[in-house]
DNA sequence: CTGAAAGCGCTTACAG
DNA sequence: CTGAAAGCGCTTACAG
């Protein structure tokens, strides 16, 4: 046995020194790995010995040895609304069984953050990142970079003229089945009311609406499209008066706090809903459900939306990286807001 | 000039290889050492070469070498609402500014499972850890170990029989300002509602709201109190209905989604806010305000409380670990759910 | 002012 | 079946 004490601060060495025997031989006792032969009784004299003197495995050592971090960055675009919060939970909840952690970062919509926080994760190690890009168009060559080495990296939306691939909710869909839900319902007078749009995702949504009415040979005027300077309450409030104050019986607002607060404005007027005006909304919040007539909405399956997105995430981080770019329907929720008792077919 | 082409897969090596220089000059040099005295030249060319070489710096073996990650754990007991996210965004911002990133975590107030994030935080060498405990009890003897260990580890609430330091609002305040308000507005006949009550932050408001009242030579009958079964809308919806029975004239709500619903069963009965009935939630949430009487609520002061707990566990990474016990005071945002006209002093 | 060397805590061939 | 050694990519004394 030997005895020269090594005086070793490493704990694996106290052990590997105390039972005369190898370190590699603790590590493989310590980590479990099939490979080893190790007496029965040697491994459970590992154990103990372990546990008294407070050995704690570092995964840091592991990252560096391995190449992998079991790690993933999750960037966001805003840190406000049930959506992102949806996206963080998912991401950490998928990545979790797969014992994978994630870092959270937000962009704040701000291009320059977004690329800082992109290349922070890079040099992090961070096996593969998912990002909600900043609306807010501006170049981000450090993510044009990211692409063009292959690393791991996947959008939840899809990027205008960036070669980005995405796992995103079908805007365009959710937006057409606004508009052919309010024909179906008997509305002929359709609005739509958003704060100025700087999103494909919202653009895509009003696309889809007016496609919806164009396919059923309505037409939705000027007047009718109200978009709002900024997401403040009073700007949104200023834009539900205007709006009320043309012909209009329906409305699609580009989101449920949109819709709630339209929804208040014209209660408040001595409006009948869904009598006098329908109301759709946009991504069934909390906010929607709890509106005093409950608010029919497009649902944005986050969930399977997050499935997909991390599961191609994970075959990029193994190797594979065969392109990508899906689309995920959403789904009509109706409740009382729209349900006038005319149902046209 | 040594010639000797290494051939190293490593860039620095490479660099250092072509240049004739040590590795650790270039190291010095890409680090921006403030202790490197290469030339101007030398400097430029180092970065010439690595910018080619597509150099990146390793933060893992950073972090094995230094022994610290610039990382942090956030440990969250739910994945639902907006304190929720605002801890998320408080703790990724206020660390994003010391260049530390954060791994977000949910026990989904399952001891079994916080008591694995908590050790898998700890192996991946996290420096600190910011937790909001799971609120149904159960043994989380890593947390006690951690704590005996003196971790740098901090809690958003106080934690019966645990001593964990923590930086929390003080709910007892806020149920006291609750109680004291509606007694200021005039109103006499006091309710309670709140799904069953199983954590500290909920029995706290209560107690503070009794004392309030007590204080005030009022006194909360057991008819009026309210504990739901669940967090369902049904059941916080039937628990309206019931106290809506008896003779009270205002009530205090757990929290703004259970205040916005006692409002909509409240006006669908045709009662009068704040005439008839004073309503008071908690949280400020977004929900609240959106409500058709715009709801008085006792807003948690979630920033102050989350750059106070990052501070402190900030010094406790340094290595000062000083005794940290804080409540924070909570703040009352009147509006139209509790205007009465009356207004006793 | 620069460079050779040891070491952070692991894993992985490879030799015996 | 077990162990000695090299190496993952850095940093930090220390020698020159």
């Amino acid at each position: 046995m030997d005895t020269k004490t090594r005086k070793s601060s490493n704990i694996v060495e106290q052990i590997a020194d105390e039972l005369g025997i190898a370190v590699s031989t603790v590590y493989a006792i310590l980590s479990d790995r099939k490979s080893c032969f190790a007496s029965q009784k040697l491994k459970e004299q590992v154990k103990q010995l372990a546990a008294e003197l407070g050995y704690r495995p570092n995964y840091i050592a592991v990252s560096l040895k391995k190449g992998k971090t079991g790690t993933i960055g999750l960037i966001v675009s805003d840190m406000y609304g049930e959506t992102t919060l949806a996206r963080i939970e998912n991401m950490t909840k998928l990545a979790y069984k797969d014992r994978c952690h994630v870092f959270v970062g937000c962009s704040y919509d701000n291009p320059a953050l977004e690329e800082e926080l992109l290349q922070e994760f890079y040099y992090r190690r961070v096996d593969g990142i998912a990002i909600a890009p900043a609306r807010h168009k501006g170049e981000n060559k450090f993510l044009r970079k990211l692409i063009e080495l292959k690393f791991p990296l996947l959008s939840f939306t899809h990027v205008e003229n960036a070669d980005i691939d995405y796992v995103s909710t079908d805007y365009f869909a959710g937006g057409y089945m606004a508009g052919e839900h309010l024909i179906k319902m008997g509305y002929t007078r359709h609005g739509f009311i958003a704060p100025e749009i700087k999103t494909t995702a919202v653009k895509e949504r009003f696309e889809g609406f007016k496609k919806a009415l164009a396919d059923n040979g309505y037409y939705i005027d000027e007047s009718r499209i109200e978009l709002v300077r900024d997401e403040t309450g009073k700007e949104i409030e200023k834009g539900a008066e205007r709006l009320l104050e043309t012909d209009i019986d329906s409305v699609f607002c580009t989101n449920d706090r949109v819709a709630s607060i339209f929804m208040k404005v014209s209660l408040s007027k001595g409006k009948k809903i869904p009598q006098d005006l329908g109301i759709v909304g946009f991504d069934d919040t909390e906010i929607g459900r709890m509106c005093l007539i409950p608010l029919t909405s497009i649902k944005q399956k986050i969930e399977e939306t997050a499935a997909h997105l991390y599961s191609v995430l994970k075959r990029k981080i193994q190797g594979y990286n065969t392109p990508c770019k899906i689309l995920v329907k959403p789904e009509l929720i109706e409740r009382e807001s729209t349900k006038r008792g005319v149902r046209k077919q």
